[in-house]
DNA sequence: ATGCCATACGTTGTATGA
């Protein structure tokens, strides 16, 4: 079983990427982010065409996430649910259960500079998502929160912290709100397996700082410990990030694959040979 | 390292991103 998140910016613009990344990697829960799209106009036929389902949440010009699945796709949920009611319908939150595996995609807000109303805005998005978590969910059933944080949760996480533009990304307030999804018992499955420094997800477009590692780790695959036990592997696609893989101009952020063990796998007495 | 890029919207520019 292989899920994978990639923030794309513009499923609209990277339709033809995406589409030729999936059917090379073939992901089977695909969660994406930035897809600038409203719900009504997301290519269904063409991911159809590769055997997923898609769940979609957007407004259309700004945010929009979406998790395609060739494993089912049921309880769809989309927008960040509160205990007031308040409800993300920006775009950032659909969640579905696929495979026995309850799936989170989301796109946190930017924050673009320290102590901006964006920035109060990221912080009360995140709080509530941390809400959210403990009134609705459970750290002992499956679970995958997959996206774009925009928070890179260490030092290592960002080729300069002091360097970082508004100190957004890096500020103690932001790294806390994760670590308190962390806290709460999802694991940050690809610094399990990935502990090097310069592991990076995102590079600005500009000034080659791709070629440079000049860059941040802001997407995240978050599970919960019975999740994270199955996993065997993480990738972090840093070909999908390059010009000349795959059709079109690339995101700017680079995918993130984790490969599970099927659950029947984990059983203490494997099943008898044919 | 306050944008040299890329996107959307819409029209030769502005807003946004991280």
């Amino acid at each position: 079983m292989r899920l994978a998140t990639w923030n794309v910016n513009s499923l609209k613009a990277r339709l033809d990427r995406v589409l030729a990344w999936a059917a090379d990697k073939q992901p089977d829960i695909f969660c994406m982010q930035e897809t600038k799209l409203a719900d009504e106009l997301v290519p269904l036929l063409a991911f159809r065409e590769l055997g997923y389902e898609v769940a979609h949440h957007g407004l259309g010009t700004w945010n929009g996430v979406g998790i395609a699945s060739r494993v089912g796709l049921d309880e769809i949920s989309a927008g960040l649910p509160s205990e007031d009611g308040w409800a993300d319908d920006g775009g950032r939150f659909v969640s579905a259960t696929c495979a026995g595996i309850r799936v989170v995609s989301i796109y946190v807000p930017n924050g673009r500079v320290v102590g901006s109303e964006f920035y109060i805005a990221k912080l009360e998005w995140l709080a509530r998502l941390n809400a959210w978590l403990r009134q609705a969910a459970d750290p002992t059933v499956p679970m995958a929160v997959c996206g774009d944080f925009n928070v890179a949760p260490e030092d290592i996480d960002v080729w300069d912290p002091t360097a970082v533009h508004g100190a957004t990304h890096v500020s103690p307030p932001e790294r806390n709100a994760v670590a308190r999804m962390r806290e709460w018992g999802l694991v940050d499955v690809v610094r399990r397996f990935h502990p090097e420094s310069g592991f990076y997800t995102w590079w600005d477009y500009r000034a080659g700082n791709f070629h440079k590692n000049i860059g941040m780790r802001i997407d995240h695959v978050y599970l919960t410990e019975p999740l994270a036990d199955r996993a065997v592997a993480v990738e972090r696609d840093r070909d999908a990030r390059k010009p000349s893989t795959y059709p079109g101009i690339p995101s700017d952020h680079a995918p993130l694959i984790v490969d599970f063990a099927d659950a029947e796998s984990s059983r203490a007495t494997p099943p008898a040979a044919a």
